[in-house]
DNA sequence: GCAAAAGTGTTTCTGTTACACCCATGC
DNA sequence: GCATGGGTGTAACAGAAACACTTTTGC
């Protein structure tokens, strides 16, 4: 310790640099089965480190904005994304994250609907990547998608957090595939409904899904508060 | 905000500090009841701002330390705390938490137990409070008390945390009255006994607490694992 | 009519709650 | 013996799981 702190102190102290990153996660069907899995939007890297690999957006935090205006802010630059929802993660700072010089990452996690991710500006340099799929990606990403999936599965098990990844209306159907798809295991259809019409804030509406080649399911709606908006403070309320 | 970022440019950029705290948590008898309850150990500003008030350990990152090791040295250096269950809280970066510069706070938690509670390096700026009896601490520190008391709480409903309040041995009622205390609602001593006996990792010991006048209870241990050790990988493990 | 999924009913199972009761010790 | 909390037994209750069954549409 002493070694250390003489070190520190003989060098220039410059600190530590700080981001804001965010892992936003959307629904998508897959190519092969069709049925809605995670996706997530991730940017190329255009400078060093990690040149030309894929990363989470994320960006550094500016002077006259909260920790959660920073990565929205840094969302919209960068994805053109604008989550409704959208909470803290974790804060990342362990030494050798990043080559070079010392970072810390504190990192927030978002869910869009498929009308928010449809305003995403692709490119080049942005594109949509399944999330259980993921190629090497620049720093320790890919330890923090796979943290977030975690976080993600945990509150699905007793949260009304489908329903952000979903649309305005849905049929009770697509919340269990949602819950399907997440959690990676079937649920049966009769104990799942019971289920979610005893829970708060899922209200039916008058209309029904049509087009189908069976039985015209009813359209459901959520009513609930917004765990976490875009602009809030920075304590999150209970669940 | 364009007067702000107008000033904020013209400034020169100077990033916002970053700094790590801690709330530690403690049992301790209450004066009055003699049950036990929560304490916490505070620190007094010795310069500005809010000098001379109370408020969590805690201190600047060094460079050769990950965000953990930051928490503990600085609980060791200012408390002589050294906690075995310490987790990550949350990351507080609001823009008026601090008076004059912008301050960032990651902010950790602590469970420790009467062994380790006694080594306090208690002094004229070093003192325990009672965690339900707080007077204005400094910076938010009192909103960062009051999220550590929601999340103990949440973890205590299903986990095994209570341990890390308690010593090495145990009776089962004691664990009862941690969870009392810190629930603030009582327990059917029947009911708790049988539902901590179907968890794992809580194993009964040969011996009895003796000195009671009253049939005395058996010990039990903890012999799970650590959620969180004092060195560790920023990934919190799943509970 | 048939297929397919929506939607309902019902039984079983499992874990929780409430509370009666016995046990072992200090005084 | 009596008071006190430790420790056990058990009936009642509540919610979850399993699964049979009816309904309503498209083709």
């Amino acid at each position: 310790m002493s070694a250390t702190s003489a070190n520190v102190s003989e060098r220039r102290v410059q600190p530590p640099s700080l981001a804001i990153s965010t892992v936003i996660f959307a629904l998508r069907p897959s190519e092969s089965s069709g049925r809605p899995t995670l996706w997530l939007p991730l940017v190329r890297r255009i400078r060093q480190p990690y040149l030309g690999q894929w990363a989470l957006p994320g960006g550094p935090l500016a002077h006259s904005e909260s920790l959660q205006d920073a990565a929205s802010r840094n969302l919209l630059e960068t994805t053109g994304l604008a989550p409704r929802y959208l909470e803290q993660l974790y804060a990342f700072g362990g030494l050798d994250r990043s080559a070079g010089q010392r970072l810390v990452s504190i990192v927030y996690w978002a869910l869009v609907q498929p009308d928010e991710a449809a305003l995403t500006r692709e490119s080049e340099n942005v594109r949509w990547f399944r999330a259980d799929r993921l190629e090497s990606l620049a720093f320790d990403h890919n330890e923090i998608v796979k943290y977030a999936l975690w976080r993600l599965r945990n509150k699905m098990e007793y949260g009304s957090i489908a329903y952000h990844l979903l649309g305005e209306r849905f049929t009770l159907a697509q919340v269990r595939e949602v819950y399907e798809a997440v959690l990676d295991k079937e649920l049966d259809p009769a104990n799942f409904r019971r289920q979610l019409r005893s829970t708060p804030h899922i209200e039916p509406t008058d209309e029904h899904l049509t087009g189908t080649r069976h039985r015209p399911p009813r359209l459901y709606r959520y009513a609930g508060p917004v765990p976490d908006g875009s602009v809030r403070q920075p304590l999150p309320a209970s669940p």
